[in-house]
Parts: structure tokens; sequence; C-alpha cells
DNA sequence: CAAAAACGGAACATCAGTGTTCCATGAGAG
DNA sequence: CTCTCATGGAACACTGATGTTCCGTTTTTG
């Protein structure tokens, strides 16, 4: 017991090898959500026996992937500094910071029985805080007034999926695709 | 041999066990992808056996979903009479008729591994189609001259599947969910 | 009604993925 | 260097889905 590795507090080779997996697996399943666990392993270049040791069944690593998904949705929220300026731009900010974090939130959005866990339950605090933003933009006149929160959160999720897919499929580069969306967006929910 | 049922002709009984099943696999489908064969048998109140005579293999089943899928659609966009009036004004009337193809069009767009057939190679007729009227639309000055075609296409399946999911998840009325969709659609083309 | 078609269910072999155990090897920390 | 930790691979049992065959029953059709 040199040193506890109780909760998350898990460093160096440890954590090296869990974050390869995480990543391995949401890179494989993106594809093919019923993709093997051997494929992940082999993907993530690690023995199928050490993944089990990391995520003994294969629901607990889907829920490390939707937790850590979450969480990366949530650092971007606050790089975008939601609560400064005019909620419009606070709305455009955040689409740009969630369009970085890309590939986890793909899996996700295609994905809605990962969302299923406990931190899911009801609307999620970051749903939440996103909906008191585009309220906040009502307020000060930078978004339309008859515009729904709920609805507003829907339709940002799809366009940064559009955006995504667009680059993937018509091979536009990743700005070009992020800048459509972020005028779109504008367009949409302009008063 | 009283009749031939070489082709697609397939009248009656057959047809409508077949229907069943396609409907069945369907709904199934929509929740899990990876939903078991007996499932969607029981589901349509057809024995496993009788499955496998329509539908030999699982692709067997998963090709004629996406095909009917994607002939749903073709009629959906017959019916919104493309070449008549204004684009924007075929671009809403396209709108609703997809919409109200819902289900089979959600499960398509949930799971693009569907779309891999012959007849989704490169774009699809459905795909030209409705870019055509895209382009119509900005010729004729009632959508926004700068709207990359190929980006509206996107944004017209991610909107729709906004509202379908619009509906699902905040239990609003799917008309009202439609005409969300059909304004923020309008707002985000007009020039 | 009588023949033909369609159906359902049981039984079976097969297969891929999963989860587990055990052991030998390699890398890193002290 | 040496001890500990992390790892990879082989082997195994188990499970659930799949595809197939066979046969008796029901429904449709002529």
């Amino acid at each position: 017991m040199s040193q506890q590795r109780s909760d998350t507090a898990e460093t160096g080779t440890r954590a090296r090898t869990r974050r390869a997996i995480l990543d391995a697996a949401v890179t494989v399943l993106s594809q093919d959500i019923s993709a093997s666990l051997g494929d992940i392993a082999a993907t993530a270049g690690v023995g199928r026996t050490t993944m089990h040791r990391y995520f003994p069944e294969r629901s607990d690593l889907l829920a490390a992937i939707s937790l850590d998904a979450l969480e990366q949705a949530d650092a971007a929220a606050t790089r975008a500094r939601l609560d400064d300026g005019p909620g419009a731009d606070a709305v455009n900010r955040l689409c740009q910071e969630l369009f970085e974090v890309g590939d986890p939130l793909m899996l996700l959005f295609n994905n809605p029985q990962l969302m299923t866990g406990k931190e899911w339950e009801e609307e999620s605090d970051f749903d939440r805080e996103v909906m008191r933003v585009v309220e906040r933009g009502r307020s000060d006149g930078s978004l339309d007034p008859d515009l729904d929160a709920a609805w507003a959160l829907q339709v940002v999720w799809a366009l940064l999926y559009s955006a995504w897919m667009h680059s993937l499929e018509s091979g536009v580069p990743k700005l070009t695709a992020l800048s459509l969306c972020l005028r779109t967006v504008d367009k949409a929910f302009r008063p």
C-alpha cells in the first residue's frame, strides 16, 4: 500500500492505460456499437485480459465512456464562460467548444441507450445550464423571444451532429463545417 | 405454380405477413439495434421460423428495412411535389411529408451502418433531388443564396430528428414539434 | 370439400462474445 | 539489483443468438 488508489486518483501507468482503453472504445464503438471487447482491446493495444481488469464487464466500460463524455461536455461548457456577455454569444462559444469534443459526443448522440446512468436522470446539470443561457439570451434580446429552451437544446446538438457528419461525408474541412454550423445556429436563433 | 411470385409481386397473405414483420422490426430495432430476431418475431406476432422464411438471414431483414425506408422517403418526396412553386415552399412541404414517415427514418438516421446497400452508393437519387430543390430555391430568391445544398440536406435531416426526439423526450405533441421544426428550417434557410 | 400454401413450435448444431482463472514475462520504483 | 505492479496470452466454461430441419396444424384458395 505504497499509495492509496481508492477513487479516481489513479496516476501514472494505470491512468494512461485506462485512458487508452477509453479512447479506443470511443473510436471503435462510434463505428459499431456492437463491436466486441476484443476489437476494442486490440485497437487500444492492450490485452483483453487487461481490459477486464479495468472494466470487469461491458456495462462498466460503457458507463465509464458515458461519464467521461459528460465530463468533457461540462469542461467545454466551463471554457465557454456561459455567464459572460450576451446569451447569443455564449451559445456561439459553447458550440465551438462542444465541436472540439467531437467523437465522444457523436457516440452518445447516436446511442441514447448509453445515457441511462444515474448521472443522466431527468435532465442533466449540463442541459439545465444550457437552457438557462438560452433564456438569458431571450431576456437580453440577443435570441428569438419565441425560442423554446428545450427545443433550442435539441437543435444545438442536432446541428453539431450535422457539422460532424458533413465533415465526414462531404470531406469538408472541420473548420468549414463548424463555420456552417455556427452560422446556421445564429440564423435559427436570432430574433 | 398457380401464380408466379418471382419478384416483388407478392400479394395477399404473404404481403401482409411481410409487412407485419417489417413494421415490427422497425419498432423493435428503433429501441435497440441489437435486438434479437426472436424479439422481432414476437412483436410481429409471428413464429421465428416464419420470419426465417421471409428473411433467411438477419442481414436480409436489415436490407429490406433499409430499402423500404428509402421507398417511403421517395414516396414522401413525390407527395411533396418538389417541382411546384418556390423552392422554400417545396422544402417546407418535403419536411412535412418526411415527418410523417417518422420511425423508419429515425432508425436509419441513428444507424448509418444500415445505409450500406447498393442503393445507397454515393448519393442516393433522393439526396440529389432534394439538393436540386435547394438550388432552385437559391435561384428564385426564396432561400439564402449562400446556402450550401449538401449542408442544407444535413440540416433538414437533423432538424427532423430533433423534432422527433423533442416530441419523444419532452412529451410535446407531434404537431407542435413539427411546427417548431418547420419554423426553424425556415429561419435557417431564409435569405 | 380438398389440395396447396402458410404457419408455429420443438429440437438441434453451431458460433461468437463474454467473463474467469492461471501463469509467465516485462517494466518501473525503491 | 530486487521486489512489486502491470501486463499478455492461453485455456476454459457459459451464454444467448442464429440458422436449419422436421412435422403437425391452420388458413387460404380453387
